[in-house]
This record gives C-alpha cells, sequence and structure tokens, in this order.
DNA sequence: TTGAAAGCGCTAACAG
DNA sequence: CTGTTAGCGCTTTCAA
C-alpha cells in the first residue's frame, strides 16, 4: 500500500540509492535532481520505512524512559507528569521518539529488564527514581547500553543528574533557623532513596552548621506520602518541636491535618517548610514554604545528556547537580523575637 | 556482537527456518529439535532482531499513547499518572511496550500528526484528551491508522471509552439537593473539553429533575486549575449560593481558599463538592466530598479494546462508559433541617 | 518435519 | 554526480 524507495525512484526516474541521498541529506547530489526527487516526495507524502532503516543503521531515534518504582505511589504528584513532559519535549526536540516503561512491582526486576531489552528499539534510556543498587543498573553497565540515570548520588561511572537535594534542605532548614526556630525536626521521606538520605544529610549539616545537635528523637521517617507526614507529625509532637520540615509537601499536608487536629496553629505553634512546590502548596492555609524544583529541567537535561552520549559527545563522566529555590510563603511565620 | 538466527541455527544444528519456527511457537516441529534449539536460545540469551522482524511480518507490537493538549497544565494532577499506568501495565500484560507523544501547544497539530505517523513502529494509538473536532482524529481516520479514544463523547465511527461524566455529575448535585441545599451553583471545567461540558449537562439534569431552574447566574466557567476555583468562587458569592459543585478538586482547593478568606464556613456557609478524589482530598480540612473516577482503569480498558482492534476482534463500534462513585466526606455537612 | 530461497525496504560501499 | 549491488535479520512459501 505504502510506496517505497524504489516506488519514488522510478516516478523521478532515477536510482533507488539517489532517493536515499536526497533524503538522508547526502553531499555530492546535483541540485536539480535533488529538487525533482524532493518534489515527488513531498507530492506522494513518503517517508522511509523505519523498520527497513533500522535494520540496516543499527539506529531507531528512539528514546526510552524507565522507571523501575511504581512512580505513582512514591511521587504521587507533579514529579512524574513534569518529569516526563521534559523528556519528551526535549526527545522530539531532537527528532527522537520516546518510549516507557514503568516497573510494576509486582514483577522482578529481571523480567523488567528482559522486556526492555526485548524490545529492542530503543538507542538509549533515562533512568529515573532507582533505589540503592538497583540492579537494573548493573544490568545496563553489563551489556554497555547507554543509559543516564536521574536521581542518584553520583558515582563512579554513571552519568547521573540530580537535583541538589542535600544543599536544598541545608538551605530549608536554614531559613528555619534564622527565624529563630529553637527545636527543628525533621519528617524524612523513604529512606531507600538517595534523594530521601540527601534531604536528610541537608538538615544535619544545618543544625550542626549552626553548632546545634541534631538530636535523632526529633527525626521522624517516612515515605513521601500524606499519612506519613501525619503521623510523622504526631510523632514529634511528643518531642516539643516548634518546626519542622518535611522532605515533601505532601507530607507537610499530612502534617498540617495532625496539626489541625491537635488544634495546634500554623505557623504560630508549629512552623513548617516542604519540599517540592506543588500546585497545591500556595492553595494551603497558611501557604506552605516549600522548595521549587526544576523538575521538567530535569528530564530535559537529561535527555540532552544522553542524546549526546549517544552521538559520542558526552564528556563522561558527567554529574549535575541542578539548583533549587527556596519560596518562602506563611507557614514559617516572621522572624521571632524570642 | 550480538547473535542471529543463523548463529543460532548453527549451534543447534539446524536450519535457520527451524528457529524461527521455535521461538514463534509453530506447530509441526519435532519435540526433540524444539527442545534441543530452545536449549541453545536459553544458554545463548538469543532473542530475533525486532527491526527485521517488523520489516517482514509489518507488526511491531508497540502501542502508542497520545495526548494532544500538553496534559499537565489541564490535568496538573494524577491524571495523567494513573491513566498512563493503567496503559503500560495493561500494555506490558499482552507483551507490547509503550510510546508516548505529549502535545506541547507550540507545534501544530499538522506536524504533530507527521511526527507520529513517520516514526512508525507502532501498530495502533490510545488517544486521550482531546478537543472537540480535534484534527488528529480526523488525519487517523483518513490513514485507516487503529485508534481508540479515551474522552470524547461517543461519535460515529469511533471507538471510545469514557468515565459517565454527565451521570456522575448528576450524582454529586443531587447528593446536595437531598442534602436540603437550595442554590446550588456550579464551577465548571474547561468547556472546550466534552468532559467538563458532561459535568454541566450532569449538574443541570439534577437541578431540573428536582424541579428546580438552573440559573446561568449560578455557573462560574473555570478550567480544571485552582485559580480558577478560587475566582468562580468569588464570583458565585455575589450569587448568594449556598453549595457548590466544582468540576475538579483542584477547583474545589481554590473555592476553599476563596471561602477562607471571605471568613466563610464549610459546610456551614457553604457546601463544597468536587470531582476527581485527589489523594490530598481526603486531607483538606473538611475533607472534601467528590467523585472518585476509575482512572487506572480507564487506561486499562481502553488499552485491551486497542488490542482487540488490531487483532480484528473488536466488535465496532466500541463505546464504553465506565462508573464512578459519590465519595461522601465532610464537606458537604449532614442533612440540613431547613 | 525440515531446509532452501525469496523477499520485506533501506543504506552504503563500490564502480563508473 | 549517479547507478548497481550486497547485505541488515527475519518470516514464509515451496519443495523435499
Amino acid at each position: 500500500m505504502s510506496k517505497n524507495l524504489e516506488d519514488i525512484a522510478r516516478l523521478a526516474g532515477v536510482s533507488r540509492s539517489t532517493v536515499s541521498r536526497v533524503i538522508n541529506g547526502h553531499p555530492h547530489v546535483s541540485e536539480l535532481t535533488r529538487r525533482r526527487v524532493m518534489e515527488v516526495v513531498k507530492r506522494e507524502g513518503f517517508f522511509p520505512n523505519p523498520a527497513a532503516r533500522t535494520l540496516v543503521t543499527q539506529r531507531t531515534r528512539v528514546l526510552g524512559f524507565i522507571t523501575p518504582q511504581a512512580l505513582p505511589d512514591v511521587f504521587a504528584d507533579p514529579y512524574f507528569p513534569a518529569l516526563i513532559q521534559g523528556i519528551s519535549s526535549t526527545a522530539n526536540q531532537y527528532d527522537y521518539a520516546l518510549m516507557l516503561w514503568l516497573g510494576e512491582g509486582t514483577e522482578e526486576e529481571e523480567r523488567f529488564y528482559h522486556r526492555i531489552r526485548q524490545t529492542g528499539l530503543i538507542d538509549g534510556v533515562v533512568v529515573a527514581s532507582v533505589v540503592d543498587d538497583d540492579p537494573l543498573i548493573a544490568h545496563f553497565v553489563e551489556d554497555r547500553f547507554p543509559f543516564v540515570l536521574i536521581g542518584p548520588p553520583p558515582r563512579e561511572g554513571l552519568n547521573s543528574i540530580d537535583i541538589d537535594n542535600r544543599h536544598a534542605a541545608r538551605v530549608a532548614v536554614e531559613h528555619l533557623i534564622h527565624l529563630g526556630y529553637q527545636r527543628i525536626g525533621m519528617i524524612t521521606g523513604w529512606l531507600k532513596m538517595p534523594s530521601a538520605r540527601a534531604r536528610l544529610d541537608g538538615y544535619r549539616d544545618a543544625l550542626r552548621m549552626a553548632g546545634r545537635s541534631a538530636s535523632d528523637s526529633r527525626i521522624a521517617e517516612g515515605n513521601f506520602l500524606e499519612p506519613s507526614g501525619y503521623m510523622g507529625m504526631k510523632m514529634l509532637l511528643h518531642q516539643d518541636v516548634d518546626a519542622v520540615f518535611c522532605a515533601s509537601d505532601t507530607m507537610a499536608v499530612g502534617a498540617m491535618r495532625a496539626l489541625h487536629e491537635e488544634r495546634l496553629r500554623v505557623p504560630d505553634d508549629v512552623a513548617l517548610v516542604g519540599f517540592d512546590d506543588l500546585p497545591i502548596s500556595a492553595a494551603l492555609s497558611p501557604p506552605l514554604t516549600t522548595i521549587r524544583q526544576p523538575i521538567r529541567r530535569l528530564g530535559s537535561v537529561a535527555t540532552e545528556a544522553l542524546i549526546n552520549l549517544l552521538d559520542g559527545a558526552l564528556a563522561t563522566p558527567y554529574h549535575v547537580l541542578l539548583p533549587t529555590e527556596l519560596v518562602i510563603r506563611g507557614s514559617c511565620g516572621a522572624l521571632l523575637k524570642r
């Protein structure tokens, strides 16, 4: 049904190879033939069969995006859409298509990996949201399959990109310190994830640099989700905190719920800082002070890095940390005069 | 580097065709050879080159998912992740891979469509979040390219699936009516989207069936997003409403913000019902009464339909409306004794 | 039940 | 500058 190179060649009165050359923009084609061929190509709405092309070039111009963890559980929020938007738009910009694999948890990583590889048809992958020592990574390394990581801390031989979680967390906590809070607690993310640990480190950094001891009794372990924020806050209230840094806005919402339930006010009784800057965060009452991350950008930069890697133009090892921004709203109150 | 059929054939002492038969599970292969071949295949970790296979079969076992609108703007929320999870997991279940295209708004639909088609490598697509008479659809129809729609109202010759927006909205508003509210307003979604209009219709249905006139002055046009909920509520307050049905939870959050600002209480001064059941909705104060939609399921069912379509096993025209669920929480209060 | 051989549509090396 | 030709790795008749 659909025409092929041969048909176009015949229609244009040239050979198959000439049409191929024209289509691929090779030099050494007379301006006249080029024009004649292009005309037929346009008229017939012809485009080369990608499978055939792939068969010989070994390139598909398709990228993959993989998240082994079932994302919507971990990042119930705009993280995933924003990331994927960044990846998608950059891929398109460089004329790549995008394939997607979401882990489901129900399936062993081993099978997951096989599904990805057997599908073939991808030149390289962006991998996000891995837990530590994800076996997936080991496989990619072993198979020498091109990939770029989003999220994990820089490591030997891996190309990766992330936001500066540790620094961002430090900034958040320093904000509380500057405002005069004395007993600052933290509700952490899911500590199996590097980002969660980095934020915890940042919290400790801030306290240490302010000459305070970071008592572990003021640290509640959460998992990024709302209920864990609620429970974490309940727990921290026994520790008499006057401010809490939450490793996600979602947990901050949970913390607020706990506070409301106890008839405590934000920020008067307990101040709150979140992390993410969700769309709703500005609409909470009080509006949440939080850390904004350039998630979309994260996806874009990772994708660009991958494409460069495929072109042999990436200076490896490649490690980038994107800066974040403290967004000050009402949940921390003004300078305390204590 | 990677082995091919020929290599495996040699290793197993059979011909290329026999290996192909074994791999594709054809009958008429002796149990003995089958076993011998499979052993070599396993040992060598062999899998057939998908491009070569596609070249001859004209099938890729790859599905596409397309959303022409830049989703994160329209559905700032879990809609997108949930939908894509449903699609992805069902595709995987049937041993299909998934490709993704997100519209960017910056690009004309014409080019968008070409990008998709030229990439080739997909057997069919699931299309979500189209506005009315999206030119994309016309193209697919014209090219006889297999697709299933998520979201639009049933239409001649198109296979589509959706939740029953109209009925769901009616249920939501009837809930308010039963509770005794008298002046029920609505903040609509982006009326260019069929789902937004269907919800508006449902609102009118409920009022009409209760023998009330649906005064348009109590309808505020929004766009699904938080700020439009805020503004819509501000406007409706002039209309002296005692309850408001919001076409999205996100707008309900905005509405709450407006109410707080005016020092009005929910539900005592104004009752609120949302639509979506976001994770945070249960955590609002008061917790939001809302409509829960089976978004993940929507993706799954659409994908299954597409796969059946590809297998020539779909009874067309195919139109399905998935049921929703009213989730009653605190934002509507108890039965009023008026 | 198995093998030989013909293509699927394209790129690229080689001649001319 | 252009055409001829040999594959890329697989499926699928057709014979045996």
